[in-house]
DNA sequence: ATTGAAAGAGTCTCAGT
DNA sequence: ACTGAGACTCTTTCAAT
């Protein structure tokens, strides 16, 4: 499937079940996918040596801890060679939870997340605008996340 | 902390470690909190209970097993009423893995997952130009992810 | 609410195939 | 490479505080 590894149609079930529910035990995956519980653990240790697998994340709500605000920043630079030295300085914003150099309208697109409007406008107004390199700045707020899942690696029904 | 729910500072540093590495043990992260694994226990489940905790995924390195292209479209609806319908045909899309409705330039928002350029051309212009509702779509294509971490619940250091 | 210990379940290793 | 069983570790429950 891909070049690279040599990745089988067992590694990419096991992938594709695990990244959307990593509760589910060895043995009961094993029987979903018809081999052992020990070789689940078998592939998933050599996909963790790939670097494939690069952990385990508790999946958390956040907008029921305060977080009400998903806001999506476009940002144009000066100039693109200033990209690292910007990158740098928005690294220390704990709000800004993604950041990606792209092609297109902006130079770099940046993902934050908020408690509050009053949050968004403090990041926006003070933070970004005080930081060397930037010329201005583009804002959507998400009023709704419609969904948010996984790549499909691999058809479960085969 | 947020107004709705009553949690407590070790409820926030408990979410904090887990969704950065949920491999910890409850022993262990109880260690590091100073309360005993029960505890950890205890909370966990009540975070669980109470929504905020939704389970535990595997992180995956996508661009190992050949996705090698994450891209952004900004798409402008004929009219906003038309929203619904065109979710549902975009959901129908595996390349597209979130979809946000957002304030500003665009009435809506999509991140795309595609394992090369002429896989993100096939959606881009088969796909989506044929979805009724769509006026026109701006893209986006990540060169670079510099960073993707998640939101700050709480300083670790108190 | 937190603890510590016992019971139950899961992971990990390894010898055999 | 896959399997199954044993050793080990972790989760889960619960009585006591």
């Amino acid at each position: 499937m891909s070049g690279k590894l040599n990745l089988d149609k067992l590694d990419y079930q096991i992938i594709q079940h695990m990244m959307e529910d990593a509760e589910i035990s060895y043995a009961d995956l094993g029987k979903k996918l018809f081999v052992s519980g020990g070789t689940i653990h078998v592939r998933i240790k050599k996909l963790q040596e790939l670097g494939v697998v690069k952990g385990n994340r508790l999946a958390v709500d956040i907008k029921l801890i305060g977080y009400d605000v998903t806001a999506f920043v476009g940002i144009y630079l000066e100039k693109s060679s200033l990209y690292d030295s910007v990158v740098e300085d928005l690294k220390k914003i704990p709000q800004i939870v993604r950041l990606n150099y792209t092609t297109g309208n902006y130079s770099m697109f940046v993902e934050l997340c908020c408690k509050d409007i009053a949050e968004l406008k403090k990041v926006l107004h003070d933070e970004l605008q005080s930081i060397k390199g930037i010329e201005r700045t583009e804002t959507l707020i998400s009023l709704d996340e419609s969904f948010n899942r996984n790549v499909q690696v691999i058809d479960l029904n085969d």
